[in-house]
DNA sequence: TTAAAATAAGATTGCAATAGTCCTATTTGT
DNA sequence: ACAAATAGGACTATTGCAATCTTATTTTAA
């Protein structure tokens, strides 16, 4: 539990891939390869980040993808919101009334909040920029 | 993804019904109606909180359960603990090696383990009497 | 104009983790 | 002895994630 997607995963490894590259484009073999992830799976998942912007496609041969924006640009937050729809560290984040019989009165929801807010914080200042300067050291 | 499960999410409305309550002493049977969970499946979590320490039971007819401890002395990292066995934002903090096929080389290993601590210290700093003090409000 | 190499996308499957249930045992106060 | 509580093992159901398969589309270059 408490465990980021396998697509969220990959998305931030194929994003940092991408920004320490020298190169701008990068095809979705080259880094499957590369990073020892299915092909179609980071297929899926680079179509999905191409949906938000975060990268932008060249379709045909010769074709792949390049950043949609600068590195420092694209934070964790967005990766997650690109590629995963469900967010929210309990239910009602999600589903809002009706999903857990406590809704009216529900004791946990505002501290949760709280909680959800300051963990949105740490994904939103977390930048693709900051990752590859990991990555590298 | 990224959700706190069932269990954790129980195990925080009990304790913190809890400690808003005058009486120390609590049935799993009270809490299962007041907080609409089932009753067999909010039993097995107060085992769980029973056996390292953050509530203390009382068998027998009469029986119950009370705080192992002071609301402000209860984390919900505590909690998380003792429900949880699987912690970790990504696979390598469970399993260590061998996991991904990416180990050696990990680019994401470093960073993900700093937003991990982040999120540690909200958990770590987050009390049941804090919970309990938004509830009421 | 055709072939090749790339992305796009829908449908389906496998699997594991979570959530929940059921049943029996044990404890203890009256 | 009985009733009401916790203890705990075994089992089941459901769900969501990860992965795969297949087909279509785009585009460049020979």
């Amino acid at each position: 539990m408490f465990r980021l997607s396998k697509k969220v995963e990959y998305a931030i490894l194929a994003l940092q891939y991408m920004a320490e590259k020298d190169e701008a484009k990068t095809s979705v073999k080259e880094m499957s390869e590369k990073l020892n992830i299915s092909f179609d799976f980071l297929s899926k998942t680079m179509q999905l980040l191409n949906k938000k912007g975060l990268v932008e496609s060249l379709q045909g041969i010769r074709g792949g993808y390049i950043l949609g924006d600068k590195p420092e640009k694209i934070s964790i937050a967005d990766i997650i919101r690109a590629v995963e729809q469900r967010i929210g560290i309990v239910q009602c984040f999600k589903d809002g009334k009706d999903s857990c019989g406590r809704v009216e009165d529900c004791t946990i929801r505002t501290p949760m909040g709280h909680i959800q807010k300051k963990i949105d914080n740490i994904f939103e200042s977390t930048t693709i920029k900051e990752l590859a300067g990991f990555a590298r050291k």
